[in-house]
DNA sequence: ACACTTGTACTATACATATAGTACATTATG
DNA sequence: CATAATGTACTATATGTATAGTACAAGTGT
């Protein structure tokens, strides 16, 4: 289980650090298909949120098939190897890769230098293998 | 010359798109180092916005160093290539690219897959020169 | 059936953002 | 020096966003 944190000063908005928070416990193996999630009450009481702050960053999550939510049972994560098809997948990547050479962009990278530091992070990667 | 286009219902805001649209044409080559944009007023009237619309675009531009603005005279293309990535814009990427790539992890993309779609943006991009 | 736990819906409010209106400051140019 | 061009600053307003308060609905387990 992700040991949650809020940091007010971070300028994102507490359900966004939420959000990210459990995606990068799925991208670092800590948060695994079928584990149930906090709920939304005992995570806003935890973090000193109101529920519908949890409840708003579940709900994205929902949407984006990453979570799955059960009423009265709880949030689990769902198993996102089967969830997306694929030509929908694709299109998840482009809106994914769009955003993200965007961002770059706005601090003046191209995307040859992006496509550079992943190719870095690659070789690092297979490093640990 | 750009051909500056606004759509209402993209859902980004004009200021933003006007922003976007000066960073591809860059990309893309056809704004070129120490040309001179349209006047805030005129583009302002062309696009039918409000001058200060504009004008924020182009101050943020010139906040990232992309353009350069003289009072009296006009606005025009800064010299990109003098904006040597610093070692703090090098971490900057490097966090910028963790992050991305761990929210595309979530999703089930491998960093493949991110290379392999930002490098047809690539090609994409160049086919508008 | 009942009590309990869970997520959901509706409402209010404070805050930020995008855009516009208007007046001002600075520079260029004749 | 006067005028016109340019970007800038200040203000107002409408809209969207984040968060919270509270009540509701749905499922669980005894």
């Amino acid at each position: 289980m992700i040991d949650f944190k809020l940091d007010p000063k971070s300028g994102a908005p507490f359900y966004r650090q939420i959000i990210d928070q459990i995606k990068f416990g799925i991208a670092a193996g800590k948060l695994k298909t079928g584990e149930q999630l906090p709920t939304v009450r005992s995570l806003a009481v935890d973090l000193k949120v109101n529920l519908n702050t949890v409840a708003k960053a579940y709900k994205e999550l929902e949407i984006q098939n990453i979570l799955a939510t059960q009423q009265g049972t709880g949030t689990f994560i769902s198993d996102l190897k089967i969830q997306i098809p694929t030509e929908e997948k694709k299109n998840k990547l482009k809106e994914i890769c769009n955003e993200f050479s965007a961002i770059a962009f706005s601090y003046g990278f191209s995307i040859e230098d992006i496509i550079n530091q992943l190719q870095k992070q690659k070789s690092d990667e297979n490093n640990y293998k």
